[in-house]
DNA sequence: ACCGGAAAAT
DNA sequence: ATTTTCCGGT
């Protein structure tokens, strides 16, 4: 019988955002075998179930955290550190924005915006991102050839 | 709210 | 190397 869970796209709710498995898998920094941040932010966005927590919205990429408190302390549970809040959550994600992973939507509260191409490029070269709508979702960012 | 330095923790 | 903690400054 086919399987079923990960592979393919587990699209659904937006259009223009299917996350392949592969995009936040679990296991994929040298340096933390931990969770990463942004590995548990598209965790969360994957999931409708966080739709009132926290969601795309606007531009490709972009997401805004509607429940900041409630992120924070999903983390917290994560990382198994009770005393996380969002302030220091936030500090975690402006570490992000010299690795090219997020930027700061500036004037729009609790937005963010992911740099798809150097997050699909970080942990993979080119699988067949071809038809992928994650591969579509680069429309822009012209940051030049990737340091 | 958001920023980013500094130091500590993992 | 990434994140947590703390915090002065905008």
């Amino acid at each position: 019988m086919p399987r079923s869970s990960s592979s393919s796209l587990c699209c659904s709710l937006h259009p223009g955002f299917a996350f392949p498995d592969w995009a936040y898998k679990p296991e994929s920094s040298p340096g933390s075998r931990q969770i990463q941040l942004w590995h548990f932010i598209l965790e969360l966005l994957q999931k409708e179930e966080y739709q009132g927590v926290i969601a795309w919205q606007g531009d490709y990429g972009e997401f805004v955290i509607k429940d900041p408190d409630e992120v924070a302390r999903l983390w917290g549970i994560r990382k198994c550190k009770p005393h996380m809040n969002y302030d220091k959550l936030s500090r975690a994600l402006r570490y992000y924005y010299n690795k090219r992973i997020l930027h700061k939507t500036k004037g729009k509260r609790f937005t963010y915006k992911f740099n798809f191409s150097k997050v699909v490029l970080v942990n993979y070269p080119i699988l067949d991102m071809a038809n992928s709508p994650f591969f579509l979702a680069q429309n822009h960012f012209n940051g030049g050839p990737l340091k």
